[in-house]
DNA sequence: GGGATTCGATACGCTGTCGTATCGGTATTA
DNA sequence: TAATACCGATACGACAGCGTATCGAATCCC
């Protein structure tokens, strides 16, 4: 019944016939989309199953609630994390990185998710800190590395502050991404360059 | 019935008991304070009559729906806007203001709201637009005008691209002040000095 | 005072959703 | 072949919320 006696099923199978693997992808992408869409608290199961061609007892099966239906979608969204950070000038790094990010963004499930979650911090904490700690923190966590790996080759200066340039490099990326993708450009005609050269600038070492 | 309608009470009164200010200011007030805590999916009118200590008549006697009164309340938000911005040293102007707005808020109202609509951009893009052009717009004019002065003063570079400067200074705040209140601080030790300093210190003009 | 409009309280029908239960049918194991 | 657990479909009771309507009482203009 539960979420942890499902994944038993595939270590020891007992008799009956075998949950269908299909049925799971689908009840977790369009979980993910209907977040995106409309939110925790909008978020309605039996369109979850009607989306999903799927019913309603096919989700109930696997997970106990509706919140533990979210639980386990959020933490899907950690297949596509990059573990290993570029090597190269921390300006061009960064830019590549951003560059792949806002294309990708229109088309990106995450892009629209992100915020939608965010708003949901207090009323939903519970749900919000599980975001946070599976989702977040391992992206801020590459910023992180490659702030660092500047600072370690002498681009960046010995006291920038790590925690600073990554919330300066993420916050104005997520609400310019946000905004746009609202129909709102809050910064038109800026590119990625243009944010990550005026972020780092305050942080360049000086010139040898 | 409607909003227009409500508002000629005033000019040109007829008979009968005339509409309670103080019932417009309790719906009014209990609508933001709920937005904030619920956001517009979770908003209903029956908990805001009860918070206000109103019946719902009352609600619907001056709104026609749950709509027409969160656009109500949220074009109630720009009483407290600075119309003159302060004059002195670009980088003081800058922080006094953070600091202020950084010191409020945690029993701000806006703080919390912010962000919650931010996330229903896409699902309500009317009340979206409503609160981006009523209440965001003109606060993020206030940012350009400082901006513009410090240029005018020399302070910034002639090529200081307003918008991004303006954009970056929004969302880290935002952004941090939300999490920090969500209990995630992402930039822990972090005051609005340090994110001012930051940001500027690419557009500072050369010291003559 | 008389008519008009408000007030709070309450009840109504309608819709949407939750989580459960039941059904006939199907795939798999023992 | 028999038992088991899955599948989709559907129906169910419970509950919450919307927007409307009605009630007696209160408050104002004429």
């Amino acid at each position: 019944m539960s979420v942890v006696e499902s994944l038993d099923v595939c270590a020891s199978r007992g008799p009956g016939r075998p949950r269908d693997a299909r049925a799971d992808e689908a009840i977790i992408g369009t979980t993910l989309s209907l977040l995106s869409e409309v939110g925790i608290t909008g978020l309605s199961i039996e369109e979850v199953a009607a989306r999903a061609g799927v019913s309603k007892a096919t989700i109930y099966r696997r997970f106990d609630s509706k919140d533990a239906l979210i639980v386990a979608a959020l933490a899907s969204l950690n297949a596509d994390l990059p573990v290993e950070i570029p090597v190269g000038p921390t300006r061009d790094v960064l830019v590549n990185f951003f560059e792949s990010w806002w294309q990708s963004h229109p088309s990106s499930q995450s892009g629209q998710l992100f915020p939608r979650l965010f708003g949901h911090a207090r009323s939903h904490p519970e749900l919000f800190g599980s975001f946070f700690d599976q989702v977040i923190e391992p992206r801020r966590d590459f910023f992180r590395r490659v702030i660092r790996q500047g600072i370690d080759q002498g681009e960046l200066r010995v006291d920038t502050d790590v925690e600073l340039v990554t919330t300066l490099l993420i916050s104005s990326s997520v609400y310019t991404l946000h905004l746009r993708a609202a129909g709102r450009d809050v910064a038109p005609g800026s590119t990625p360059t243009d944010f990550v050269d005026a972020v780092i600038a305050g942080f360049l070492a000086p010139s040898p």
